[in-house]
DNA sequence: TTGACATTTGACCCATTAGTCATTAGTATA
DNA sequence: TATACTAATGACTAATGGGTCAAATGTCAA
């Protein structure tokens, strides 16, 4: 529908010089010279708005990326072409750019969106993993997560260079310089840091049901049978009857943590015990 | 005042929890268990208290930093040591670490806060070229701000590792590896990207006021007023008086900086000094 | 022209916000 | 105990927010 077109694109525009919080709906109105019965026709909240823009920009720009990368034969060619296309749709759609930026992943509170934001980012990893398997197969298999990151702080980092300046920048120099950087990173890089673990430990959903007291103890029951006797054991035995029935001061909580913690076994458990019991 | 230190700090939880705009001052107060009028003694506004804060841990952050880079003899510590230091601080204060990765930069409307955080925000590159240069002297010339903003795309990204998940990281580990990184990147990168006049296009001067006489003095003597009698405060008094009319050897002034530096809540006004008194 | 229907409006509602100020509680001195 | 002073309170205001809905306007076939 042609209204949500134009709300959205002039919604943008104030988002971008603004931000979502400080930009009401009134503005948004007056700015599209519609009524705000108009705008509540189109969507049924100012939230549904930010959701499909969102889903609007990132599906086109996951795309235009993805393109770019899947139909290259030469392995020449496949770091340059990445980075222009991606910043190529960083300039096409620098509104959005912008509020991607500013709004980092979750000044927003709705709970969709950062599940969103984070399903986005998923996908634009994979994509990124994918390029490097092709180019180096798994002849860096143990410094492919810390590529990844490489990948993405260089872009985060130079994004900002034109994106909060209005400075016209020469997107071919800019693709060969990270290009370069990247080659140089991959060949040499002698001491990840990044393990596979680690990249499941901060990606995994964050989701209620599983930060519920509930699973939790399950969770636990079951690494306590896994577990000969040892610190390990009783430390999740009475970080157990804690969650059953609070008692423990936090310094003990947190010392009985610290116990846990290093167990290659354990790092799940510990991470959830850290949500639940320290937020 | 004790006062004020208590909402700072309550303020900070759920700025971290929630971000700025979302935390409405009766939150702050009820948070306190203080009344909203008790607030304002505190704090003339809203905007104030979140200056304060910026200011408070962007002194102590900087200040840090530039310890940890400016103390190192042996060139071979330094990115490590720089490295560290960073992270480190981070974790000493992760809450204002999630604000301050939140809010990126121009969430705010205020525009005071924006060249604040401009102003910090150059303070660092000002001590990341500083290492750079002291580590490779001019024989990076022409890529010692792409190396800047690598270090920073680093540093960004990895932040991110363990301010949005609560995994317990190995700082030494992370050090090591972003030091390797750096390293690489500095003795092979071929394609330098950003010229000294992209940075200066993309960013205002810095504000040379702050590091006027007048405004370190009135500076020393709000911390004057602070102290009990101790050789923090008379290295100060004299500190003052060789500032308004110098006369005392370089010796003595670095011994009275070295009486004041490790004080905490002199770190920034320290940090003020050796820029001014010692470059 | 009429009437049935779809689209659009903006005054209105209620919750929430930052910020104020008359009043009270607490404390130290005479 | 009386007095003088500061520190703290919370009911209050004025403004703004997202969201609603009865009424007005527009459309079109008969």
């Amino acid at each position: 529908m042609a209204k949500k077109q134009l709300i959205m694109e002039k919604a943008l525009e104030l988002f971008a010089a603004q931000g979502f919080e400080s930009t009401s709906v009134q503005q948004i109105t007056e700015h599209c010279g519609i009524s705000k019965g108009a705008f509540y026709l189109a969507f049924k909240s100012k939230d549904e708005l930010v959701v499909a823009l969102i889903d609007h920009f990132m599906m086109q720009f996951i795309s235009d990326i993805d393109h770019s990368v899947k139909n290259v034969t030469n392995n020449q060619q496949l770091l340059y072409n990445f980075y222009y296309a991606t910043f190529n749709s960083f300039y096409k759609h620098s509104d959005f750019a912008k509020v991607l930026m500013k709004e980092q992943s979750q000044t927003i509170n709705n709970h969709e969106l950062i599940l969103k934001m984070r399903y986005y980012d998923q996908l634009l990893d994979k994509i990124i993993l994918a390029m490097i398997k092709q180019l180096y197969d798994n002849t860096v298999e143990q410094i492919q997560y810390d590529l990844l990151y490489c990948i993405k702080g260089l872009i985060r980092i130079y994004s900002e260079l034109f994106i909060f300046s209005n400075v016209q920048l020469d997107l071919d120099l800019l693709s060969k310089s990270l290009e370069d950087k990247t080659k140089i990173l991959a060949s040499n890089m002698t001491v990840p840091f990044i393990t596979s673990e680690l990249i499941q430990l901060s990606q995994l959903p964050i989701n209620e049901e599983e930060l519920s007291p509930q699973h939790i103890v399950k969770f636990i029951d079951q690494k306590i049978e896994e577990l000969g006797d040892s610190v390990e054991k009783e430390s999740l035995l009475l970080i157990k009857d804690h969650i059953l029935e609070p008692r423990l001061p936090q310094a003990i909580v947190i010392g009985l943590l610290g116990n846990i913690q290093h167990h290659p076994h354990l790092k799940w458990v510990s991470y959830l015990l850290r949500n639940y019991l320290l937020n």
